[in-house]
DNA sequence: ATGAAAGCGCTAACAA
DNA sequence: TTGTTAGCGCTTTCAT
């Protein structure tokens, strides 16, 4: 069942099928209409691998992130299939899990479907595993990377604001000892997160304990022994941010296992404001990163340098904003302090 | 960059470069090579639309869910793309959120994008909804539908194991007033789920209390109202099982919000073995579904079918098998009875 | 062992 | 306004 079978049955050319089919204005209206008529009654299924082959184009964006068991990724995922269904796109998706032989895998892949462009959120930045959807002109989004270059626009989460509320939180709570849980080392965005953490104390005067920062890995079990090792500081800090949700999932629980309460004895704030937020006890306290509104974002950018890949990208900022749930609180005063000082 | 080019500068045609990609024993060893330095050099790219466009091939495989955003089906994503990756296919995605408008949209993106077979997780089977693939000859695999047809093989889930072993973990606990929390009413699933259910307490010498039964939706808002609901009953039931895990979190949140400590007063048993299990306070104890061995599955049902499309499918089955946390411990010795009668 | 060539379905340039 | 046709890149049949 193709064009032509359609066009022999309405008694017209396979390219009038064509014209109807994409609402050409050239037409007429008794024509479109028999043709209509043709290919409801066939229920025809275009093939769009003939336009892909024809044209380099395919309809189709990829989408690279490190991995789908983070809830931050398949929550955008989720989004980001919504409006590409909406508006008639595919999803080619990669988990890369920071491999980088995968991420160079999944770029090949993207190639030879023949993407319209691509999201990047890859937890690092390789440049040399990118470069081949620069040279073959597809229009890449990056998220977090907080640069654009030819080709390459950029989606940036405004961590300082988010960063300044919780700040602000804990400070009015009357939390000075405020201790941090960041990303993996090395990695751009963790510098990011973590300058965003040192700014929001500086602006409402409070002091930076060096020893109460600690990295993680985005993960659980990164929160959970980056949070016992802040346990062994002293004195201990009696609020701690987290460069994401799941970092402060796992902290939560290494203090659980401690038998330390939250957020009695240390208040806790998250980052993204996953939906399973207000699932775990308590509710965590986080910042929520709007997904939808980066979905958006990272199509609009696609769509706006498609025409122009030889130019520069633009720079998106999607706002990031506190939700205050029950991880945290005023401090307690300082048990801790009193009891060690008895032994 | 196409295959002419490439044999142009390897001095052949486009049928031996063709030939050599495809591992094809009919080329000299002394040729193949000197094409694949040149394919080398030259970072030459497959465009696989050709051959979809020739053949109606595409190398690609539909996977179907209902919500991306229940864990457990992320997860199984996360595994089937790991599989597909290394079997070099592609993925096309589509979450349908039990609307059957996407559904059908959802079948239509599949044809046109020729895939070779579609994984079927819908919660419901509307089977006029998939009639459209069997026409077209793509080969089906549904997951728990527990029946096959012709070209559609099933993988089912042997709940009946599952929940032999976590009533009998509680039995042996000493629950007698066990409750249940199922899926939404009417569904398939939900009915074969119940039923194991209502067997494992047979199985055991346990009395069923119908009034102990509550339909939930596979999601945490039903969890959670259901739960509410069960706490009217008198007596309470001092253990439930649940349809799924995201149930029983919704379960759980419910008890702590009524003050009831789990599992002190109540046990509580999920469903799936989601990751999250063992973040929440208390870890879940849960029986697991093995989602790797369930994508295996699914993608052996699918490359063994896929040449007899006409016969009918196949049943494959994975085990299920209980994973004891700490939401679940002996009944408390009912002092809700005592309190309840001093008043 | 290698090459020539047809044809998959579609669209757009061109012709009528 | 409609039709004719070339050609996108690949694989495979058939010829050599």
């Amino acid at each position: 069942m193709n064009m032509r079978t359609i066009a022999l049955k309405a008694g017209v050319s396979s390219a009038t099928v064509s014209r109807v089919l994409n609402g050409s204005s050239l037409v007429t209206e008794e024509t479109a209409k028999r043709v209509r008529k043709v290919l409801e009654e066939s229920n025809f299924i275009p093939n769009p691998s003939a336009t892909t082959l024809k044209y380099g184009r395919s309809k189709t964006y990829g989408l690279i992130i490190p991995d789908i068991n983070n809830p931050f990724y398949s929550e955008f995922l989720g989004y980001f299939e919504e409006l590409l269904q909406e508006t008639e796109h595919e999803l080619l998706l990669a988990t890369v899990q920071s491999s980088s032989t995968k991420l160079v895998q999944s770029v090949r892949r993207m190639l030879m479907r023949r993407v319209d462009g691509v999201v990047l959120m890859a937890s690092e930045f390789d440049t040399s595993a990118i470069e081949p959807l620069l040279e073959h002109k597809v229009p890449i989004v990056t998220v977090d990377r907080h640069s654009v270059h030819t080709g390459t626009s950029d989606v940036a989460i405004d961590f300082e604001e988010g960063m300044g509320m919780a700040i602000g939180h804990l400070a009015k709570l009357g939390h000075t000892r405020i201790g941090f849980i960041g990303g993996i080392e090395g990695l751009r965005t963790s510098q990011i997160r973590l300058d965003a953490f040192k700014h929001a104390l500086q602006n409402v005067g409070l002091r930076l304990f060096p020893q109460l920062l600690r990295a993680g890995d985005y993960r659980l079990a990164g929160g959970e022994s980056a949070a016992f090792s802040l346990l062994k500081e002293y004195p201990q800090p009696t609020a701690i941010l987290t460069a994401n949700d799941l970092t402060a999932f796992g902290a939560i629980r290494a203090f659980h296992k401690a038998g330390i309460n939250v957020p009695e004895k240390i208040s806790v704030i998250g980052f993204d404001d996953v939906l399973l937020c207000d699932v775990l006890q308590p509710p965590l306290t986080t910042i929520r990163i709007p997904r939808r509104r980066m979905a958006e974002a990272c199509l609009r950018a696609l769509e706006h340098i498609k025409d122009n890949v030889d130019r520069r990208g633009s720079r998106y900022k999607v706002p990031s904003e506190l939700i205050v749930r029950e991880s945290t609180c005023r401090p307690s005063k300082r048990i801790s302090t009193t009891t060690k000082r008895k032994l």
